[in-house]
DNA sequence: GCGGACTGCTTACCT
DNA sequence: ACAGGTAAGCAGTCCGCG
């Protein structure tokens, strides 16, 4: 690793990650250099070491044989921490190991094994790192070589303080504290950053089959990088069968020329080259397929590790220098697909989330890399690098802002926030705080025993407690609704009760009394929870600066889209804050506060349904945190609105206005038309992304007729048009003028085939037959199928034609689709169906 | 041996 | 490895039925 001397000048460097050098045993700082647009590596000067802690004395400690011979000992030390389970100051032990391998992670023998009990020996070492030196990944430190580097503290611009100050007022000390510190750390500006993207291909002769990274048995033919610095480079590998041609590929605003190699070695060799150039590196799927191919191509011909710029761990590559991210693992992210990209991709795929996010997929074809001639693999190779790097800079970068924004908040290396999901981010947080102040984290076992299970019981087998509330929609067609919802009500309910694993069920005499609602649980009068602490701080800074900021006219764009980064990484946060309470793996699980929430939650909502009945406006549905109010006049609207924040201090707003709404009998299925005529259209069929386009299609035509619905009698002429649309689709299917992709079911395949033992559905029985015919399939993959007449029902979209379809199957498809929406108008399908079919055999 | 009633599995959705 | 609630379709099983 390369170190940087002590010589330079004060600098400002960004800090983006720590990580263990295992030969120095040390842990390594990596800053950004945003003049020199480099990372510079800064090794820690101030002899941290590995630890974990003990409740027994340092006397004790060492009179366990195993620890004091242990070879990787170090030290003991004593140390004071305040347990938030019993309320009760502690006095622990330190115990320090030369290597956190030592602490814990060999199979036997290793330090925490040793003693009968042991705290925070689960936490990795970069992090122990981070939280006790107080570092900020993302946030900018003054290095000057000599000392440590000294964080720079930013003023937030005083109209974000201003926005803060009225909610500050009449607040205890520690939240406005909590407040500030946030608002200094999120408001920092996010440098400008060079980045590039990285593709290669490899000689394989099949298609269908991905080249094994760990063999690494077949040459590297090519590698794309593109960057934003605009340095495009294409290297190629010449073949013996095929002369080099010149040729030029546009690509990323220059001309991309390939520059040939004979030998593979000094090819790899040039692509290393190029890699440690920067410092910042974006790949689809490097951490299982590029990085590691390259890394064991590169050994299996005898390249020194010293030449390999790439460092691998167990299902991840590293660079040595720069910053990789994988893209395939951050765009899986559940949380980032959902409330950072609204869902618009559904699989993930270079393919899928390019079209979905840029409109443009990679270059189709079946053919094996060693059939191409040298300008066809330049255009493939080419393309993947280009979506790479397009999925990372579009929006002006908005996917890089977002992951140094969830590393300010969750205080990870930006590459360990690349890789982990929420409940990591989350866990990292709390961490952190507890490290700040002094508190112990507790073993999540003692959690568990102290605090029990739940008392509700779920509807859903299997579940662990009871969940929301969703009306029964009252069906049929409803003009003028209004819809409310409370602004992030569960978050809300935790910041509002003083919701946390230590104060629900907290161990004050005094506090049992304080019950929640009816049920057996307490809350803590006495101390502040810190999860009510942290969730309430930026829940109010999302919902009091960096959302309206975001939206605010006045202000420049490149300002208010920082704060749209701000808003959605918070957001990330705030929705995922209830869920890890309640989910076993999050190491502050607490099933009676997760409870809570939802108990508090169900109540609140049957208040505002009473209190809305109360002032005579009908309740037609309502799911969770929302209500639909048929004809409610402004006056009233404003009164709710009024009741919420008096009664529980939680926003009460309107969400939507729609001109109508059609409601069937069924529960989070609807249509709703807003004023403008467009429709919403939510969990009915014709919308799922599993239902053949052409259904989806009709259905779409449904929706525009419904749209130009205005009023009562409008609908008389909306439902003939409809009977035609549906009996033209009907006649289309018969004929089958349909394209046989657009009757295809399109279905994730959660698992491998192999792992359906107790049922085998349809998508599976199909995956088989593809698998027979050697097309490899992975979890995650979409199954396209038809389906036919005959035994199995079903068969791949490619291996079908027109003469198998079941068309009856087919006819039900559409009558079910068409009837979630029609048998609440008051049309009768059926019949129409039934006629058509008439009339076709005349 | 076959079909209807039932349960359970699976996916996709909503909040 | 964030939660629970709902809809839909199909797989598999049980039971009755000359």
């Amino acid at each position: 690793m390369e170190v940087e001397g002590g010589r330079d000048k004060a600098r400002e460097l960004v800090l983006v990650s720590v990580v263990y050098d295992g030969p120095k045993r040390k842990a390594v700082m990596k800053f950004f250099d945003p003049l020199a647009q480099r990372i510079v590596l800064i090794p820690d000067s101030s002899g941290h070491e590995p630890y974990c802690l003990s409740d027994l004395s340092p006397e004790e400690v060492l009179k366990i044989d195993g620890i004091v011979n242990h070879p990787g000992f170090s030290k003991v030390k004593p140390v004071k921490k305040h347990d938030l389970l019993t309320d009760r100051d502690l006095q622990m032990t330190m115990v320090f190991a030369r290597d956190p391998l030592s602490i814990g992670g060999r199979p036997s023998g290793s330090i925490r094994d040793l003693l009968p009990k042991a705290w925070e020996a689960n936490i990795r070492y970069e992090l122990n790192y981070i939280y006790d030196m107080g570092l900020q990944p993302g946030s900018t430190y003054i290095v000057d070589g000599e000392e440590k580097p000294a964080r720079k503290i930013f003023s937030p611009p005083g109209e974000l303080l201003n926005r803060m100050q009225e909610k500050l007022r009449g607040k205890d000390a520690e939240y406005v504290e909590a407040v500030k510190s946030w608002m200094e750390l999120l408001s920092q500006p996010i440098p400008e950053v060079t980045i590039a993207a990285l593709d290669i291909e490899v000689l394989s002769s099949s298609r269908t089959r991905i080249p094994d990274p760990s063999e690494a048995e077949e040459a590297v033919a090519s590698a794309a990088i593109l960057s934003t610095d605009g340095r495009n480079r294409f290297l190629l590998l010449k073949r013996p069968d095929r002369v080099p041609d010149e040729f030029v590929v546009e690509k990323n605003g220059s001309q991309i020329r390939p520059e040939y190699f004979d030998d593979e070695v000094d090819l790899l060799r040039a692509i290393f080259e190029e890699l440690a150039r920067y410092p910042f590196l974006v790949t689809f799927n490097g951490d299982n397929f590029d990085l590691v191919y390259l890394h064991n191509r590169a050994r299996r011909l005898n390249v020194s590790q010293e030449e390999i710029p790439i460092t691998l761990g167990r299902d991840y590559a590293d660079l040595k220098e720069g910053i990789h991210i994988d893209l395939y693992k951050f765009l899986f992210n559940r949380s980032v697909q959902i409330y950072a990209f609204n869902n618009v991709y559904k699989e993930v795929t270079l393919d899928a989330v390019g079209e979905a996010l840029l409109g443009l997929g990679k270059v189709k074809g079946e053919k094996p890399i060693p059939d191409m001639g040298y300008r066809e693999i330049a255009e493939y190779c080419l393309r993947d690098a280009e979506i790479t790097l397009g999925l990372t800079t579009m929006y002006d970068k908005l996917l890089l802002k977002l992951v140094m924004m969830l590393t300010r908040i969750s205080r990870m290396p930006m590459e360990e926030v690349v890789r982990h999901s929420v409940s990591a981010w989350i866990r990292s947080l709390f961490i952190n705080d507890h490290r700040a102040r002094g508190y112990l984290v507790p073993r999540p076992e003692d959690i568990l025993s102290l605090k029990g299970g739940t008392v509700t019981r779920a509807i859903i087998k299997g579940k662990k407690y009871l969940g929301a509330i969703v009306l029964e929609p009252v069906s049929g067609v409803h003009f003028n609704v209004v819809v409310m919802d409370f602004a992030s009500l569960y978050p809300s309910v935790i910041m509002t009760n003083n919701l946390s694993y230590e104060t629900v069920r907290c161990p004050h005499q005094e506090c049992r009394s304080n019950r929640i609602l009816s049920s057996p649980h307490w809350v803590c009068k006495k101390r502040k929870g810190l999860t009510s602490l942290i969730i309430g701080s930026l829940r109010d800074l999302r919902v009091n600066v960096y959302s309206p900021m975001s939206k605010n006219p006045s202000l420049p764009e490149n300002e208010r889209k920082l704060y749209d980064v701000v808003q959605r990484a918070l957001k990330v946060f705030l929705n995922a804050s209830y869920g890890v309470m309640g989910a076993e793996a999050f190491p502050f699980y607490c099933p009676p506060l997760a409870e809570s929430v939802t108990m508090l939650g169900r109540q609140i909502l049957s208040d505002l349904i009473e209190e809305a009945k109360r002032l005579g406006i009908s309740v037609v549905y309502g799911d969770t945190d929302s209500v639909f109010l048929k004809n409610p006049p402004a006056d009233k609207i404003e009164l709710l609105k009024k009741w919420a924040v008096e009664r529980y201090g939680i926003d009460l707003t309107v969400d939507k206005n729609y001109r109508y709404v059609v409601f069937s009998q069924r529960k989070k299925n609807y249509v709703g038309v807003l004023e403008d005529g467009s429709a919403d259209v939510k969990g009915l069929v014709g919308k799922k992304s599993s239902t053949p386009i052409f259904v989806k299609d009709a259905f779409f035509d449904l929706l525009r007729i419904l749209g130009e619905v205005k009023d009562e009698e409008g609908f008389e002429r909306a439902k003939s048009e409809i009977k035609e649309l549906a009996s033209e689709t009907v006649r289309k299917l018969r004929n089958g003028e349909y394209r046989l992709e657009d009757l295809a079911f399109n279905v994730m395949m959660s698992r491998a085939t192999d792992a359906y033992t107790k049922t085998t559905p349809q998508h599976v029985k199909v995956a088989k037959q593809l698998e027979t015919n050697g097309t490899e399939l992975r979890a995650g993959d979409i199954i396209s199928y038809v389906k036919v007449k005959g035994k199995e029902g079903v068969k791949p979209v490619q291996m079908s034609s027109h003469k198998e379809i079941d068309v009856e199957k087919y006819m039900d498809i559409i009558k079910s689709t068409f009837g979630q929406v029609l048998d609440a108008l008051g049309i009768d399908l059926e019949e129409e169906g039934r006629a058509k079919k008439l009339s076709d055999f005349m």
